[in-house]
DNA sequence: ACCTAGAGTTTGAGTCGTCAAACTCATGCG
DNA sequence: CGCATGAGTTTGACGACTCAAACTCTAGGT
C-alpha cells in the first residue's frame, strides 16, 4: 500500500535472505547482492525500512523484518507466486521464464486483481516451482521435503519443490523430465565426483551435481527397489 | 523497451490528446492535465521526448508524435487494451474498474507475456469498451460509428464503443443495460434540457445528457419503428 | 496598434534511489 | 596482542521526475 516498488523489493529480498540464513538475520551485503545494488545503497534503504518500522537493524549487524515487514513481504510473495502460477497454468509459459516476468508484474497487481486471479486459478497452494503461496491472511504452509542430495542410491522419491529460480537450471530440469510432482529414483551416487545419477519415471538417467541436487526438494516414497 | 514508465505514459497521453485535437497537435497543457502533472513538468518532459526523437515540438506550439513515437504509443495502447480485455473476459472484473488496473499493469507486460495473453484471448480486435486493440504490427482498425447524441427520436442503433473511461459513467451504463453490442432505441429528445431518453433492448428507459451521449458511439440499425 | 488574459516556459528546489569512494568496525590469523 | 581483511557505513554526487512561482509569448478584443 504505502510501500514503493523499491521498498517492496527490499522487503522480499530481506525475507528470502533471512529464511536462508542460519541466525534468522539477513546480512546487509547479501540483501544488496540479491537486489544487484551496492552495499551502501542497501544500508541507506535499510535505514528507511527501520524508520518505517518494517525492519530492525543495528549498526554492523544483520537486518530482521518486524511482524509488519514480514506481513508485507508475504503479501508480495503471494502476488509473485500467484502471478507465476497464472503465467504457467493459464498462459502456458515455460516455468523457466516466469520468475523474471512475475518480478515485474507483482508490483502492479492490486488486491482486487489478486483476488480475481486467485479465484480464477482455483486458490492454489503452490506455485509451479512447488513454492508455497502465502494465503491472503499471511499463513504459509511450507511443504515437508528434504534435499534430493540426501537421498541414497536406490531411493525413490517424488519431486515437490525446486528452490533454484535460474532459467538454465529450470530448463535443464524440465528437459530431463524432472518437474514438480514427478517421481524419480536415485540410480547411483559418486561422492568423489560430487555427482548423482537420477532416473525420472519414464525418462532416461541424468547426472547432476549434489550442489544442484541440494536445491531440489523431494519426498521419499517407498517403491520397487 | 528503452522508455521509462513515465515516458510511456507521456507517449500514450500525447497520442490520445492528439487524436482528440482538431489540428492533430496536442497542446502541452492538455497533456499535462491528462497526466495530472503541472504544465512545467510536461514541458520539460516534452523536451526529453523531442531529444529522443519520439515527438516534435516548437516553443509555444503543440506536440506531435513522430512515427517512432506513434509506434511506441500504439504498443502501449495495445498492452493497455489487451490487459483490459483480459481483466474482463478472463478474470470477470467489471468494466468500470479495469481502466485503472490496466494503467498500472500495462508497464509490466513483456512482449512474451503480451503475445501469450493475446493468444489466450483469441486475438481480440476490440477491448471491453469497444476501443480497437492495435495489432502487433501497429495497425489500428477504428470501427465506424457515430455519437449517440446525433441520433434522432425513434432511431434504433447498436452500441459499439464507449469513449468515457470514468468509473461512474461506466457503472451507469452497465446498470442501464447499455453495454457494447446492445441494441437500443431513442425514445425522445429534449433539446431544451439537453437530455435524451434511451431504451436499451429489453430494458427500461433511461435519460442521459447529450454531452454524455456524445461519448457513446453507435451504429444505426433500421428497425421496427 | 495596443494590451491583457491565458497558455507555455524557465528556474530553483526537493524527493527518491542509486553509485563510488572514503571511512569505521569486528575478528581471527600470525 | 596487534593488525590486516572483509563487512558495513557514510559522504557527496548524480539522474529522473516533480512542483511552485516567476517569467514570456500569442492572440483577441477594442
Amino acid at each position: 500500500m504505502l510501500a514503493s516498488e523499491t521498498v517492496e523489493n527490499y522487503l522480499k529480498a530481506i525475507y528470502l535472505v533471512q529464511r536462508e540464513a542460519a541466525a534468522g538475520e539477513a546480512p546487509v551485503g547479501k540483501v544488496a547482492a540479491a537486489l544487484g545494488v551496492t552495499a551502501g545503497t542497501a544500508t541507506s534503504m535499510v535505514k528507511k525500512l527501520v524508520a518505517a518500522k518494517l525492519a530492525r537493524h543495528e549498526r554492523f549487524g544483520g537486518v530482521r523484518l518486524t511482524p509488519k515487514g514480514t506481513r508485507a513481504a508475504l503479501d508480495i510473495l503471494r502476488r509473485h507466486r500467484l502471478v507465476e502460477t497464472f503465467l504457467v497454468d493459464t498462459l502456458g509459459l515455460d516455468w523457466s521464464v516466469v520468475h523474471d516476468e512475475a518480478e515485474r508484474l507483482e508490483h502492479a497487481i492490486s488486491p482486487m486483481v489478486l483476488d480475481a486471479l486467485d479465484r480464477h486459478l482455483g486458490r492454489p497452494a503452490f506455485d509451479p516451482h512447488g513454492d508455497p503461496i502465502p494465503r491472503a491472511d499471511g499463513a504459509v504452509q511450507e511443504s515437508e521435503a528434504m534435499p534430493m542430495s540426501e537421498l541414497g542410491a536406490g531411493d525413490g522419491a517424488r519431486l515437490v519443490r525446486v528452490l533454484d529460480q535460474r532459467g538454465d537450471s529450470l530448463r535443464f530440469l524440465r528437459a530431463s523430465g524432472l518437474k514438480v510432482g514427478a517421481t524419480l529414483r536415485v540410480v547411483a551416487i559418486e561422492p568423489g565426483a560430487g555427482v548423482m545419477r537420477i532416473r525420472p519415471d519414464g525418462g532416461t538417467v541424468v547426472s547432476m551435481s549434489t550442489t544442484a541436487a541440494s536445491r531440489v526438494l523431494v519426498r521419499p516414497v517407498r517403491g520397487r527397489d
